[in-house]
DNA sequence: AATGAATGAGTATTCATTCAT
DNA sequence: TATGAATGAATACTCATTCAT
């Protein structure tokens, strides 16, 4: 596997810092090759280009985040516990990791057209294990049953990564983790069945 | 008035017009320049520099749109018919020029630091409007009265703001305003006194 | 005639005092009209183009300047006064004007090579005028007969002007004038006709 | 060594071609980079920038120019002989280059403040080995001892300055070396003990 | 004569990518 | 595998000059 290879990974590692550090214009291939202890031309040993690194850094970095949350929400039984547990982790995951959070609210989203397109890509598990919620809280009837399951799954992403980017413009001041409740509460409240 | 300065305002819509159709990265100035019909030297009689283009695109367009969202809830009563209109004014007016949309959606996000921290801080009279939304809401007992006012902002720009780009992403191919409803359901249960 | 017209000196002054203050490469034209009082497109009903206007300023200072030394020599009767009176004319008329010195001997020879040779052109009455003290002095045999004119009209005027240039670059703080006794010493021996 | 570096060289080498064939003005970095068989984007691993290849070029060919004049003036025993040699190397060397005398004569002067400031710096060494001339003249008793050495010096390099820039400008249709006999007879003669 | 808004040609530099070793 | 020297495409901005008024 691709992922086996350490020099990989060294490269991943590098990009996170290199653009968490220079921010997303300022990093040059050459940098990240620097920081990742290799020659710029190895690079292009394990990525195809440099929009492959970025993508792949998404890949790898969103595809542990995912599968954190896919496992940590998978053992419970209500949709209710379900959702706190994904606000809770997708707040914690970037609060314990600066450089990622960084890169994921911020940089990453100068890229072009192109990248983000991809990026939606390897949100889309994501995107599922939130629809899948809120199926199950209408079968369980704390969800409205007449849902947009589309649009709800827009609305709860959008809250919570609009949360999560100003936390970090605000230079991660204040504690994320600690939101979860109310953010917790604004959602099951805006899809409750009983007015 | 504005339009005493005929030249400025094409280049305004030149650039909106350039940058939608070729991207953020691919607009160049020469392209706006032959676009509005002007030669590139012109453009430096009324703008600073490519950045300031930028700038005052989003502070033209995202101005007048702002305005008319203050515009158009100052003369309503309630927090819940001002947060409807504010809604549906929102997606009207990004439906109604695809363009712009696109633009502030996708295009405009890509770039620098710099010209991101302009437009936010012309988009704040629009999070202030949210705000007051709010409060009002607080006072009239429909909100819930311990709200972290910052938060719920954030909730309510987040939960807009992606639906309108995910709109965009997928090519406008559905009708935005049509969704208001469900969104201000969304919020106002959300953020309603009664469980 | 053309130098009748008030604009134009206006135009000739305000460039030497641009060129002075600015340097040559940031003296634009606009920046000279400015400073003269008149549009920039009034320029060029007096001038045929920014070559021009510098030629002119050159033809006009330098045309003064070298009346003044040929008067100054006219009258009198021996090469050795005629060439003193020719050295300390040149030093005592750049030190009076320390714009014109500036000019002359630091911006004006940053142009091209064709407003370069144009200048040298204006120079030829002034170098003949060092001729015809180069040869009343083989004359009254207070000179070798023998001297290639040409050369020693080129070293003359090469060493009062790399005195001039030299403090003109240190700043003007020493008596400039001073030094035409030690330079006409070093002139005449170079030149007398017994060893 | 610097042969080394052979591209550093080959740049050099076709920035003098470039800029003697061209002049100074129409000198593109791309131009030289043409001329010296390289890619634009090299002359960026060699040098800073445009700027750093003119003063490089100054720096490497006055800095042999200055060292040959040295070494040839080192061996010999009185001041009389080694300012001829001076005077004589000074002729032969730019006559041997017309591309270099083009270039130091009449192009690098079109440079920028700053750049001729850099100029001054290189050429120092030079003005010091005439001041050593000088100086010596005066313990031998063939100068006065009692002469301003800046000023002589300047009266020195001003004149073989102006009568290289002579030759240049008159195209070197004329024997420069040639000249070095009456120049040297000027100036020793300037400079004597006795009148 | 005078204006000044408009013009548009011209160029240094960066950096992702390649390929000979 | 790994290197890193070399490549070369791509672009914002200035300013002398024009010309409609």
């Amino acid at each position: 596997m691709r992922n086996k290879k350490p020099k990989y990974n060294q490269i991943i590692e590098a990009a996170v810092a290199v653009i968490a550090e220079n921010g997303y214009h300022a990093s040059q291939v050459s940098k990240i090759a620097k920081k990742a202890g290799v020659a710029d031309g190895t690079i292009y040993l394990y990525f195809k280009n440099k929009e492959d690194i970025l993508i792949s850094v998404f890949e790898e970095k969103m595809g542990q985040f995912i599968e954190k949350i896919v496992r940590g929400t998978s053992q419970l039984d209500s949709a209710d516990d379900k959702l706190f547990t994904l606000i809770e982790m997708h707040f914690r995951q970037l609060s314990e990791d600066h450089h990622l959070a960084i890169v994921t609210q911020l940089e990453l989203r100068q890229s072009n057209t192109k990248i983000r397109l991809k990026i939606n890509q390897v949100l889309r598990p994501y995107l599922i294990v939130i629809d899948d919620i809120i199926k199950e809280g209408a079968r369980e009837k704390v969800f409205r049953d007449n849902l947009n399951i589309q649009l709800v799954r827009q609305m709860i992403f959008g809250t919570l990564d609009e949360v999560v980017t100003n936390w970090v413009m605000k230079e991660q001041k204040y504690d994320l983790v600690q939101q979860a409740w109310e953010v917790h509460a604004f959602i099951t409240h805006g899809l409750s069945a009983n007015k």
